[in-house]
DNA sequence: AAAAGGTTCAACCGCGGGTGC
DNA sequence: TGCACCCGCGGTTGAACCTTT
């Protein structure tokens, strides 16, 4: 026997809510509560099935939705929540008072998940798109256009586009899984590199700025990227830290004049976010990189 | 001014877990 | 133990709205 129909299609309304019908269900449930959905559109004179009534109570009825966009600090926790447990739009909504799993799942899907696309930062797995990474054009290209380089990526994923490139040239396919997999171990979360401020961001984002000062802090200089040098000094992960993240709220901690935090505290609109994060993930190959020595 | 294309988000759908009989 | 039902979740849709050409 299967499953029956959570109501009888025939007769029930469908599409969007009525200011009558809202004042039915609201009416209905302040005085009896939520809960017994089944029922409830009948009781409530509604011609509604329970599921839509439900779903009109928990995602736009309910007193204690708050409207109105993400704060800078909602972006983060969300951010940061899907990088732990993904798709769970009711678990992110939990720490989230007042927002409803739809609405922070349009959110991602509308805001968020494009933004890390374009940041070249997969949305699923929050590490930099490997897919993006077809490692011998990028170091061809770069090959060829050596001369008048201002490639933007972001450093962490030149890193792996080094490494993969010298795995590749020496490794057995073996060495390449291996390596692969570790890359994935190690590699730093969507959050740490939108939160690498007290890296290298301050030095891209200080007025000063120049060519010598963009390498990655975490690489010497000149240093030329062999598999023996696989190591975690390569993969150093800043520690993490919400007064300091990329995406934080507005005024929510004092930082020093320069630094990306107070940039970014000063960003009012989208394209404010989007000019910030953009500039995260530019920057140019130092002049030391010497490609002729892992090509 | 109008058409085309893009974006947003409320609402729907199907599935699966939990529970009671 | 198995079935029916309730409820909630995540994916998807489509109408309304906005922007661009």
């Amino acid at each position: 026997m299967g499953r029956s129909p959570c109501c009888d299609k025939n007769g029930l309304k469908k599409g969007p809510w009525t200011q009558e019908e809202d004042l039915k269900l609201m009416e209905y449930v302040q005085l009896h509560g939520p809960g017994n959905w089944r029922t409830l559109p009948k009781n409530a004179g509604l011609q509604r099935c329970g599921k839509s009534c439900r779903l009109r109570w928990t995602n736009y009825l309910r007193p204690d939705i708050k409207r109105g966009r993400f704060s800078f600090e909602e972006e983060e926790t969300i951010i940061q929540l899907h990088s732990v447990v993904g798709n769970k739009w009711s678990a992110i909504a939990a720490r989230l008072p007042g927002r409803t799993d739809n609405e922070i799942k349009n959110y991602w899907n509308t805001h968020i998940r494009k933004r890390l696309l374009r940041n070249g930062i997969d949305p699923v797995t929050h590490t930099p798109r490997l897919d993006l990474l077809d490692m011998s054009s990028i170091l061809n290209s770069a090959q060829l256009n050596l001369l008048n380089l201002q490639t933007l990526v972001n450093p962490e994923v030149l890193k792996l586009a080094t490494l993969l490139a010298s795995a590749s040239a020496s490794a057995s396919n073996q060495e390449k899984m291996f390596l692969n997999n570790q890359m994935n171990d190690q590699l730093p979360s969507t959050h740490e590199l939108l939160n690498q401020d007290s890296t290298y961001s301050d030095q891209y984002l200080s007025s000063d700025i120049n060519t010598q000062n963009l390498v990655p802090p975490c690489l010497p200089d000149n240093q030329v990227f062999l598999p023996s040098e696989i190591s975690d000094q390569f993969f150093r992960v800043p520690e993490f830290q919400p007064s300091n993240s990329v995406l934080s709220t507005p005024m929510s901690s004092p930082t020093p004049l320069n630094s990306s935090s107070t940039f970014v505290n000063s960003c009012s609109t989208d394209d404010d976010r989007e000019t910030y994060c953009t500039t995260m993930f530019k920057f140019e190959i130092p002049e030391g990189i010497q490609f002729d020595d892992f090509m």
